[in-house]
DNA sequence: TCATTAAGTATGC
DNA sequence: GCATACTTAATGA
């Protein structure tokens, strides 16, 4: 994995205070995995043996419940540490995380973590910083989760989608991964169907548009209403 | 207000 | 042409 390029990292915060040569060290140790949709690439429960850090493409990470179903706890961006159940001293992985779309990350050992946080300035820090934004999120959505009403959740859940994870197209924003109704579901607690009639009488009243695994926030003042909790 | 059931249509390999 | 995604209506907790 010699020709992966130290450009890549220079740029991500966990990489950023680092020199040139620290950087290349970091990369000797890396491997590069590519993953295709669906693919799971840890499993909840099982020993942590890696952790990662997403160049491309995007990730949910789900728990299962007890009767199969699924709930997606959060998604993963490019340029995010992942799997890092290290630094919460566990040693196995609190959540499965399943490639979104295609997908590129790096991957190292967990021996390493222990090196790169006393080694590397600002890792650690860093580290704690994408841990304390995911716990941020949570607590967030643990409020929604319990106070607001179903359109409220699935309105500020698209919200997010689209700010963490949105590309510009003509006419809004998009949410750059394929997602499904019953995906949008197991973010906001309800059911498929329930997702289906918003995003239909959304798609109605202009403030969205979608098509198959594919949704376009269109008008997001109107979304920021809906949800509830302005800003 | 929302989940469930059920029955349908649309879409993409 | 089949599986999967999605829509819609009806019913009732």
């Amino acid at each position: 994995m010699t020709q992966l390029d130290a450009s890549l990292l220079k740029d991500l915060p966990p990489f950023s205070q680092l020199t040139r040569s620290q950087i290349r060290e970091i990369l000797d140790q890396a491997t590069a995995k590519r993953y295709e949709p669906e693919t799971v690439i840890f499993h909840e429960g099982f020993e942590v043996d890696r952790f990662y850090l997403l160049l491309d493409g995007y990730l949910r990470v789900v728990r299962t419940t007890p009767e199969g179903e699924q709930i997606i706890v959060l998604h993963i961006s490019p340029g995010q540490l992942f799997g890092i159940a290290p630094a919460l001293q566990r040693d196995t992985y609190p959540a499965s995380a399943i490639a979104a779309s295609d997908s590129l990350a790096l991957v190292w050992p967990t021996r390493l973590w222990q090196e790169f946080t006393q080694s590397y300035p600002g890792f650690a820090t860093e580290s704690y910083k994408t841990l304390s934004a995911r716990l941020g999120e949570m607590q967030t959505r643990i409020t929604e989760l319990a106070t607001q009403a179903v359109d409220q959740r699935v309105a500020a859940a698209l919200l997010r989608l689209a700010e963490q994870s949105g590309r510009a197209v003509g006419g809004g924003v998009e949410i750059d991964f394929p997602i499904t109704r019953q995906n949008i579901s197991e973010m906001t607690g309800t059911t498929l169907h329930t997702v289906s009639r918003l995003l239909s009488a959304w798609e109605k009243a202009a403030i969205v548009k979608s098509t198959r695994k594919r949704v376009v926030v269109t008008d997001p003042q109107r979304l920021q209403v809906l949800s509830g909790t302005p800003r």
